[in-house]
DNA sequence: CTGAAAGCGCTTACAG
DNA sequence: CTGAAAGCGCTTACAG
């Protein structure tokens, strides 16, 4: 597809390509350009449809006004979310911004970061495996324009943006054992994901203050590779204990709908025999019955602030410094509780 | 952040940019070059992480191996996983992925499509506004690679890849009034969306071939900016007929999980009071209860023929023609029904 | 076996 | 008021 170059357009009015691009970058004014030359400049560009090549501008200014966002997955309405309001924000600012899924892998993480660096991009929003460690201080090191979403690394000082898992957690569960719960049982995934680590600790916090005993056969990790599959094997455990949990804590939203379906079809009633909530929300967990306990994400502060604190290392780099930002959760108690 | 260039490089080991040029693109051999030299470059240059400036590239190759994805909304599941299917297929194929969300808007779908192609991208998969051929012919008639999904222009001959909406909806409609029901109200979105009409159309063939009188005020378009609100106000509607529908049959997944909220609020006894089903599927519609009957969308087949039918034209110009493919669908009768 | 040179489509000092 | 020229980082005929 033939695109029409500034050439072209010189071609066409016979002048330079400099005061093309002069006049169409808004610069008119300030080279004493004429009028009559803008007008007609203007004019023909519009006529022979021109739009510049971004590559070739990017390339020459250094800067490609685009920014990346690397999610775990795009499917997970959280991450889509989350996408969404800085997508939105980014065109309202001049920026385009590319995203794409690690799917939880540190090596596409860090295939993709390079893919994105080799893209001139300007700055980078990550939610990473946890396990990149080496990539992240890299882009640091390098005074790169970085913030870190959702998880982080506490040895690498960064931006980032984060909830407040260990207090939300340990709210929910604290909750739980006002209502009488004493066996918690908690579902959570394997990884090292930070945030997971930290509503666990909330969980155990949680145990702790309320005088019950740290039971580490009531921690399960289910397989990201096969959420359904592990979380029904974990149910299936704790049904099969001498004296199984009375609650279930789900340390996000994926995982618990599906152990909901897995109660469901073992005939298990919720809430009376078993109470169950989670970490995170899901427009449909409300429609659920019963509707499930959860504690939303912010995810429009968490794309705004990350943005935020992004355009900041972009544009004002000499002023800009390290913010964490830590975002408070409510949970919204259901019926599953 | 300073990337090391070719030039960087050619100093380090004293040779030309060609020479590392060439070397780093594996085309030593058919250069002559010798393996002592190719191995003395190659790690050089693995030393200095060097890594291709890709818009320096693809501007000089003129072509980006970067294929763009235009999509609705990416927070609705079934656009999600469209495009985790494509991005998956693309990365093993050595393409890039970009994707983006029009928000169904004609103009921001006019100006992703020329971001997009100021960004050099060597194809385009668009889930069009439908309001927008303009522009699709534009791309047509350019010969650029361009493959339409879910809704296409019938005025516009291209490649595209849809389900049987007609069909589909024609079936579950009869299936409908084999179960019984008379009074089938439809709540499908307020636009001028192809696979919407063609549910529609399903919809009135399967009235009509059963007998019954096609009434338009059962037919309710709900509102892209206010699902929730307007689909309240179409059942409310419904509820307050002097005959009431018995069953509903919604145009995709999201306006039935508001419905299901609605009539749930409203206390209305699904499916002994009303019946509901809808086109499109999401994970959730199995765990609410009752259940919905959905029609699932391949969404698999989609992202698949997609990108197989736009790497084609990519690949093969000369050879490749357009390819219109039709997924076939099934419904799953569920509790709702 | 290797390099100089032109070109991709822009921007931007610099000169007149 | 406007243009020639260099440069961004690559690739690729062409020459030796």
């Amino acid at each position: 597809m033939k695109r029409t170059s500034l050439k072209d357009i010189a071609n066409a009015v016979n002048l330079s390509k400099t005061t093309i691009s002069l006049i169409l970058n808004g610069k008119a004014k300030e080279n004493n350009i004429s009028d009559e030359t803008v007008n007609r400049v203007l004019a023909v560009s519009r006529k022979m449809n021109y739009s510049p090549n971004s590559l070739a501008r990017s390339l020459s200014m250094g800067r490609s006004k685009t920014i990346g966002l690397i999610v775990p997955y795009i499917t997970d309405s959280f991450f889509a979310r989350v996408a969404q309001v800085i997508e939105r924000q980014c065109s309202s600012k001049g920026y385009t911004l590319i995203y794409c899924s690690s799917e939880e892998s540190a090596e596409k993480e860090r295939s993709q970061i390079n893919a994105l660096l080799a893209r001139q991009i300007d700055g980078l929003i990550i939610a990473s495996s946890c396990r990149n460690g080496e990539d992240i201080a890299l882009l640091k090191n390098n005074n790169f324009p970085l913030v870190l979403i959702d998880r982080y690394y506490p040895a690498i000082e960064t931006s980032h943006v984060t909830v407040e898992d260990e207090p939300g957690a340990f709210r929910l569960v604290s909750y739980l054992i006002d209502r009488g719960h004493r066996r918690i049982a908690m579902v959570s995934v394997s990884s090292e994901l930070l945030p997971i680590d930290n509503r666990q600790k909330g969980y155990r916090r949680a145990l702790e203050s309320a005088g019950i005993e740290y039971d580490e056969r009531m921690i399960f990790e289910a397989d990201n590779a096969d959420h359904e599959g592990s979380v029904r094997r974990s149910i299936d455990a704790m049904l099969s204990m001498s004296e199984p949990p009375d609650a279930i804590f789900f340390a996000n939203h994926l995982l618990a709908a599906v152990g909901f379906k897995v109660l469901k079809s073992r005939e298990i009633a919720i809430p009376s025999r078993m109470a169950i909530c989670c970490f995170g929300d899901s427009s449909y967990l409300e429609l659920l019955e019963p509707s499930i306990t959860a504690i939303p994400m912010p995810f429009e502060a968490i794309g705004n602030e990350a943005l935020r604190i992004l355009l900041d290392q972009i544009e004002s780099p000499e002023t800009s410094c390290y913010e964490q930002i830590v975002l408070p959760v409510t949970e919204i108690i259901r019926q599953s509780t």
